[in-house]
DNA sequence: CGATAAGTTGAACTGGCTCAAGTCATGTGG
DNA sequence: CCACATGACTTGAGCCAGTTCAACTTATCG
């Protein structure tokens, strides 16, 4: 019924507007807290830095890097960054905004593969076979740098730091996904939820915002397609950990009040993480 | 119960035989079927090559990669070629036997987290953070390549081409590690299970080995974790698919009998794989 | 050859699924 | 800017695939 549900008919890469014509126009798109969206912020400055690309290199290096990011591009609610079958060309910073990635089945059942914030990096799925075996679209109305993948390859090349930094950056999303795997093969649907408010909870933190209060764009489906249980269950969960006063939950914002509890749910050492 | 089986208890990176005084020891040990596990055959000859490393280099940086790999180490069932927690120095090129990786939660369950064939890379999941999130362990005897990763760190930033197939070689397992999500987190047991078979098939064919005929030498119990079932279930499974005349189930001797039946049943388009 | 681990099969139970009926949020056109 | 249509969310009830527990058979290996 809800297959191939195409929110919006833009194509994939479609952001019409060149990095230059976009100033100004992807302001105040993260939530009014601060303006990480800026387009014109260089990698040298923008806040993000430290969980992107430029961490560990000099300013010399950092101003190469520049030079090959298309930066500050917008988009809005279901907008695709890319889709399932594209060529490869580049991969993609979040810098505001969240998004999510997505398979669709032979039988048009989306598979929600990823939930990305920003800072993250989007798009390696394309690295092996040049084209991309999931589609990525946002959740909200967000911002990115597009990272041509060819001239990051080169680059790689002359800068030995920003090569040992991208093998990091690949190695942490083979880890993410075992944990995923993990996570989802092996425990109960009211851990999985839990785990899932954790992981954005760790992230929020790094990323120096609230993490006890946030809000989590996705719907109610995409969370169960992502932690493979029904979206009624999702629910369901939610309710529950409300009625336990472990969180409370005003449709997509989410607010954890106990925050050992949920870590007990989801059965991670209370120290980690 | 059966929690730290640690069948075996040698140390991790525990093979104490040198890189030189192992000759000939690891023969036959590929079910005799090939002798891919001559210890003192380089990357350059190794019939494994398009596989696994070298592939897309020529002679001369096949030889630069040679100095750097120690070849030919051997292990038997249940020994380990590294722990959880372990400093990350390696990534590890199996050339004969298989492997599993796994995790252990907190309760003291083992979570297997991939299967690993000949002429695939373990240890990737090191690269981040400088230590093994998993454990690697051999499910028979078998050999394997250590490279050492600083080196090909080094290497790579001096050979464009080998940087690249890295990279690929990372994407890859991000992919797969992605497929297995979707697997997991959406079918159903008979998929699941009809999956992984397609899945060894499909590699089994790269290696020039027959698609259809061939050992798993995980456990019940292994299958089972890795995908998300109970150990009683996968028993059930192959029994039922037995029964329907799809495969030939004689313990871990797997004989794939109407692979399109197979195939129809993991839901994968008859084509694709 | 005997002990122990691995695998099979049965029976009862249950967490999460399916189907259904309703409320609530959101965003678009009048 | 409101109305209303549509999608998102919640909650309930019944059902079923897969789990759990158990008893047994078959492999493996010292």
């Amino acid at each position: 019924m809800h297959a191939n549900p195409a929110p919006n008919e833009k194509g994939s890469l479609s952001v019409k507007s060149s990095a230059t014509d976009v100033h100004g126009l992807a302001k105040d798109i993260s939530h009014g807290r601060t303006c990480h969206s800026n387009p014109s912020v260089s990698c040298g400055d923008c806040r993000l830095g430290e969980l992107c690309l430029p961490i560990a290199l000099d300013a010399v290096e950092i101003s190469h890097l520049d030079e090959i990011v298309k930066r500050g591009r917008a988009l809005s609610k279901g907008d695709y960054l890319y889709r399932e079958g594209d060529d490869f060309q580049a991969i993609y910073a979040i810098r505001a905004g969240s998004f999510k990635t997505f398979k669709t089945t032979l039988d048009g059942v989306e598979q929600v593969t990823g939930l990305y914030l920003p800072g993250e990096i989007v798009g390696m799925d394309g690295i092996s076979s040049n084209h991309h075996g999931s589609s990525a679209m946002a959740l909200e109305t967000g911002s990115f740098c597009e990272i041509p993948f060819h001239l990051l390859e080169e680059l790689s090349a002359r800068i030995p730091s920003l090569q040992g930094r991208f093998f990091r950056l690949m190695g942490q999303e083979i880890v993410k996904d075992q944990q995923m795997l993990t996570l989802v093969s092996s425990n109960a649907a009211e851990e999985r939820v839990a785990a899932l408010l954790l992981s954005i909870s760790s992230r929020n933190h790094r990323r120096k915002l609230s993490p006890s209060q946030f809000r989590l764009a996705m719907t109610r489906a995409d969370i169960g397609s992502y932690l493979g249980v029904t979206l009624e269950t999702v629910s369901r969960v939610f309710s529950r950990l409300q009625k336990q006063s472990i969180v409370k939950v005003d449709n997509k914002e989410i607010h954890v009040i106990d925050m050992a509890g949920l870590k007990a749910i989801a059965k991670v050492s209370v120290s980690g993480y």
